[in-house]
RNA sequence: GGUCCCGUAGCUCAGCUGGAUAGAGUACUCGCCUCCGAAGCGAGGGGUCACAGGUUCAAAUCCUGUCGGGACCA
């Protein structure tokens, strides 16, 4: 049930009987026409904005709309008043059954509950993560997890076909590094002394991977050229590295359905499918790139390179794609991998990517419309960066004195649900404070702490009922008189778990799950609040000692708030709290 | 030089495909435990929504420009 969804019906609905009356013109579009939330609880329930939108298009002033659009609403039962305010907002007041309903609707299908229908039908791709299989998982990298992660369930909440998909970078010259670095780590299990001055990565992960080569092969690698071992520790090296990083992931419970090999699009025609595509576009020419203006790079010179047009879809300069000596640029493989997503039928394709790859937004956009011809969106999302702080003090990092941050450290020191969740507090493109000792406090000033407490203290007074002999069973809870919920902080309440669809809607349209956290902030102070007031209203306690069923309407009402943030959370990938410790 | 993001209360940040008197946390002042978890709740003060134009019945929100901060630029 989507309350919002169900009198923004209503409203059009009234607004073709007025057309059909004659009260209002034809062919208008009611696309502008909003049912939301008043600001202003004392507006009343809902207001809508049709007599304003609507007054210019039809040639009518918005109060003559307003009124005659006012005695339909009225007449509806849902409806329990109706007035017109300001410039012509419509404000309605509903009638307690809406209310009941929505308990109700809740409770008789638990996990259902807010789960809509925008995404009916549309398959979406979300890559996210994504990073270099050379190392561990770090800070950065966590956030892009998590907020892909996110968004990836909040898509598939809202009804979408998601594919969470993990582009592996096994192409390049950085995994050359590594299969380098693993090889001195392999010579070291030999005995031998070695140094990392010349680039390679002296990280401490590797030394078990040179072990485990030198397990697997002996001394076969020993005194060898890299012709005989780069391409076979490559392979070694960067398999390792997997299985590490998707550890890592798993850790903070991120389960990717695909991981796609860069390296499986060299030398399988697939990059140059991908450019012989363009190229029946005539997309694709030899020339010469200006040099950047204001910033000439010291050693640049003119070369004839094969280019994409990417201008003709937006982007600031045509990109090269392929060097003059043949070879392909990396955004060759990024083109390839796209088009690969492309012929697999996505309609949506989001890609998320921390903010230092801004600069590659509008091409990887251009790729994409050209090689569908238009037909699949790409939205890339920017993660910003996260900066540490142990107890109010930037905390610094540096790879050079060991001090480097992990997933795996974010994960061990403050578990995977504080991590997630406050990755989830502020928006993507956002700088985030990550303070270690604010994440672990328990208090209001802790997001995750408020909301699990909400849900606790729900848990805590279930268990208390079913202690005192109270079925709260769901079907039982149903079937209570919640009519009997009539205190304005209980309406408040049940009218913030109305919205709950709604949201999910905005949140996924906009490609936002922050809007999640913040909502289920915002509900967990709703509950808390009605709490409190049992403290001065005996009569608003949801325990009413000889009274089952005045206990159950109660008890109905805050076992849906612990539905709402259960679901909340599991969009999230947050496990709600049964207890407090 | 160019592109993208950001600029909202002292501080950290929300703000809905444009909507009514711009919100929350924090900090400060005061009040609330015989009572379901006070790890909480309530009340109060605090704003030129960076600035200047424009579009609109209506702009923090959309457009243009300026200033300031950040990221990126074969």
């Amino acid at each position: 049930m989507n309350l919002f969804a169900e009198i923004r019906s209503l409203v059009l609905d009234s607004l073709h009987r007025m057309q059909a009356q004659g009260d209002l013109s034809d062919g208008l579009n009611f696309d502008a026409v909003t049912v939301e939330p008043p600001r202003d609880a004392a507006h009343g329930d809902m207001a809508t904005n049709a007599a304003m939108v609507l007054a210019k298009p039809s040639q009518n002033e918005p109060r003559d709309i307003a009124e005659k659009l006012m005695t339909l609403l009225t007449a509806d039962k849902r409806v329990e008043s109706v007035d017109v305010a300001g410039p012509g907002f419509l404000n309605l007041r509903l009638a307690p059954t809406v209310w009941s309903d929505v308990l109700g609707a809740i409770l008789s299908d638990p996990k259902g509950y807010g789960r809509v229908g925008t995404g009916a039908g549309i398959k979406v791709n979300v890559e996210y993560v994504s990073a270099n299989p050379t190392g561990p998982l770090h800070v950065g990298h966590t956030r892009g997890a998590v907020f892909g992660d996110a968004l990836a369930s909040l898509l598939d909440f809202a009804g979408f076909d998601v594919t969470r998909e993990y582009y592996v970078n096994d192409g390049g010259t950085q995994v050359d590094v590594l299969a380098r670095s693993v090889y001195l780590r392999y010579l070291e299990a030999h005995g031998e002394d070695v140094s990392f001055d010349d680039g390679t990565y002296p990280g401490d992960y590797l030394i078990e991977v040179g072990q485990a080569l030198k397990a697997k092969v002996s001394n076969a690698y020993v005194n060898q050229s890299e012709q005989v071992w780069l391409a076979e520790v490559r392979e070694f090296s960067t398999q390792a590295m997997m299985k590490l990083i998707r550890a890592d992931l798993l850790s903070l419970g991120v389960k990717m359905d695909v991981f796609y090999s860069e390296k499986s699009l060299y030398g399988t025609g697939r990059i140059e499918a991908a450019i012989d595509d363009l190229k029946a576009k005539n997309l694709i020419y030899q020339g010469v790139l200006e040099p950047p203006k204001g910033k000439k790079p010291d050693d640049w010179e003119p070369r004839q390179q094969t280019l994409f047009k990417s201008t003709d879809y937006g982007d600031d300069v045509d990109r090269p794609v392929q060097k003059s000596d043949g070879s392909w640029t990396y955004f060759a493989p990024d083109i390839a991998y796209h088009y690969d997503k492309v012929t697999r039928g996505f309609d949506q394709l989001i890609d998320v990517f921390g903010a230092d790859h801004g600069g590659y937004v509008k091409r990887m956009k251009a790729a994409v419309s050209a090689l569908s011809d238009g037909k699949t969106t790409l939205d890339v999302k920017l993660t910003q960066l996260v900066r540490l702080y142990k107890n109010g003090e930037p905390f610094k990092m540096s790879k050079r004195a060991g001090t480097f941050v992990t997933l795996r450290d974010l994960v061990e020191q403050v578990g995977a649900d504080a991590t997630r969740f406050v990755m989830l507090t502020r928006k993507n493109d956002a700088q985030l404070d990550f303070d270690f000792d604010k994440v672990m406090e328990q208090t209001k000033e802790n997001p995750v702490f408020y909301v699990q407490y909400a849900h606790a203290r729900i848990s805590s007074v279930m268990r208390k009922a079913v202690a005192a002999g109270i079925p709260i069973d769901d079907v039982s809870l149903t079937d209570s008189d919640l009519t009997s919920l009539q205190d304005t902080g209980e309406l408040t309440l049940a009218a913030k778990l109305a919205e709950f669809p709604r949201l999910i809607e905005i949140a996924a349209r906009s490609n936002e799950p922050h809007r999640i956290a913040f909502y289920l902030y915002e509900l967990a102070s709703d509950f808390h609040a009605l709490w409190n007031k049992g403290n001065d209203t005996p009569s608003l306690r949801f325990l009413q000692e000889g009274n089952h069923a005045t206990s159950q309407a109660k008890i109905a009402l805050i076992r849906a708030a612990a539905v709402v943030i259960s679901n909340g959370l599991g969009i999230l990938g947050v496990k709600p709290a049964q207890e407090m410790r």
